[in-house]
DNA sequence: ATTATTTTTTAGATTAATCTAAACTTTTAT
DNA sequence: ATAAAAGTTTAGATTAATCTAAAAAATAAT
C-alpha cells in the first residue's frame, strides 16, 4: 500500500507531465510538492523501485501503468469527494479542493462505490473536470478556451482550467457557473479582454488571462 | 495541530479511563494501540509536554482538560461519519467502524458542521453511542445491560457496548437492533442465558455475555 | 522483610520523509 | 570549445514513530 506522501508525488506527476505524456523535472515536481529537490530525488527513487514510474537520473520521471491508474484512482477520489461536498454538504467550489485533498486518501473501495452511487455516478466535478470511472477511465470531451472561441457565437462554459479559490470566487461573483451559456459580444483588440454574455441576461468584462481559463464548448 | 498519531492515543486514553475517570497504564494503552509500552511511554512524554495528558512516571496517564477535548471532538467526527456511513450511503453497522477511524482525522472545522446539519443534528451514532455536540458536551442517558433488566417487563435497545463486527453482525442475523422492543421472558438459572422477545413477533436466545453487551432503557 | 514477578522506562537502532550543503551533470552562453 | 549557469544528485543530519534488549521501579509472594 502507498503512503499519502506517495499518493501526493504520483498525482503531482499526473498532473505536471499531462496524464503521462512528458516527462516532470525534477525542479517542477518540487515546486508543486512545495519541497525541496532533494527531497523529490530520494522519492523519485522510491516510487521507480516500486515500477510506479520511470526514473532517468538528471532527465525527470514519468508514470508507469501501474503508477497512472493509481494516479486515477486518487483523482477520482478527490472528484467524487468535491461533488459531495458541493452537491451534498453545500460547500461552494472554492471551498472544496483543500478538504478534498484529505478525503481523497481514505482507503475504503466500499466507500468510493457507494459514494459514487449516493451522487448518482456524476461525470465531472464542480469545476467541470472529468471524474474517471472504477477502472480508471477519463471520458475526454473536447473544449477550447473561451478567449479562442468565435465571437457571437454561443457557447457553453465547461470547465475552469485555474480552479485556484481567488478565481473561482471571482467567477462567482461576475455571475460566470459551469454550464452557463455565453457569448463574447466584443473583444478589444489591444489587451484581448472580452465583453461576455451571460445567459443573455447579463453583461460582463474579464480579461484575456481569465478567458483562457475558461474552457467552453459550442 | 496534532498529528494522526497523537489523535488516536488521546482517543484510546479517553476510553480507557472511562472519560478521564481513571488512570491509564502503560501496558493497557500498548495493548489497544497495538504496540509496545516503550512507544507508549515515548508517547507519553510527549503528550505530556504538550499539556494533553497528565502522565506520573510508573503510575500511568490520564487526559488533562485540553487533551479531553481534543479527544471528544475526534470522537464527534468518528461518530458523525459513522452515521453518515450508514444514514446516507447504506453501509451495515457493522462495516463503518474502520472507514470511520480515517475519517475521524480529516482537519475541517466546515466540513463537520455541514455534515452535522445534512444529517440533522444526530445525537446518537448508529450503535446507539452519543455524539458529543459541538462544544464537546455528551447529553448521558441512563442505560442499563439487558442482562440486568427485570423479566417480563418492556425495554428498548439502546446502545450496544462492544462494537465487534462479528457482535454486530450476529445481532443483525437474530433480528436485534438499535430501537427494538424487548423483553426477557425466560432466564436460566444455570447461565444467565436469555430467551428475549423482539417487537412482540419473534423470540430469540442470546448468551448472557451477549445480554451484557446491550443497553437498554425501561 | 527479602525475594521473585510484573510493569515500566531507558538506551540505542530503524524507517519514512524531510532538510542543507557540497558535488556532479546538463544546458546555455560566450 | 570552453566557461558559466542552471539543474540534479549525493552525503550526512533531523524529526516522528516505532522497535528490541537491558535496566529500573513497583507490586506480589514467600
Ligand atoms: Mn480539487
Ligand atoms: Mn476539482
Ligand atoms: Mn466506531
Ligand atoms: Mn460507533
Amino acid at each position: 500500500m502507498l503512503s499519502y506522501t506517495e499518493e501526493n508525488y504520483l498525482k503531482a506527476i499526473y498532473h505536471l507531465s499531462n496524464a503521462g505524456e512528458r516527462l516532470v523535472s525534477t525542479n517542477e515536481l518540487a515546486e508543486t510538492m512545495q519541497t525541496k529537490p532533494a527531497s523529490v530525488t530520494d522519492m523519485a527513487k522510491k516510487l521507480s523501485a516500486k515500477n510506479l514510474i520511470a526514473y532517468e537520473k538528471y532527465y525527470g520521471v514519468n508514470l508507469l501503468k501501474s503508477g497512472k491508474q493509481e494516479a486515477l484512482q486518487i483523482i477520482r477520489k478527490h472528484r467524487l469527494w468535491e461533488t459531495f461536498l458541493v452537491d451534498k454538504l453545500g460547500f461552494t467550489w472554492d471551498e472544496v479542493h483543500e478538504v478534498a485533498e484529505q478525503l481523497e486518501h481514505i482507503q475504503s473501495g466500499l466507500l468510493i462505490e457507494k459514494l459514487d452511487k449516493f451522487l448518482e455516478y456524476p461525470t465531472v466535478d464542480p469545476h467541470g473536470h472529468p471524474i474517471p470511472d472504477p477502472s480508471g477511465k477519463i471520458k475526454e470531451v473536447k473544449q477550447i478556451p473561451l478567449a479562442e472561441f468565435p465571437v457571437y457565437k454561443k457557447c457553453t462554459i465547461r470547465a475552469v482550467k485555474n480552479g485556484s479559490p481567488s478565481f473561482l470566487q471571482y467567477l462567482s461573483k461576475i455571475g460566470i457557473y459551469i454550464d452557463a451559456s455565453v457569448s463574447i459580444v466584443d473583444k478589444v483588440e489591444f489587451d484581448g479582454s472580452l465583453e461576455v454574455s451571460i445567459d443573455n441576461k447579463k453583461r460582463v468584462f474579464i480579461s484575456r488571462e481569465a478567458a483562457q481559463n475558461l474552457m467552453v464548448t459550442g
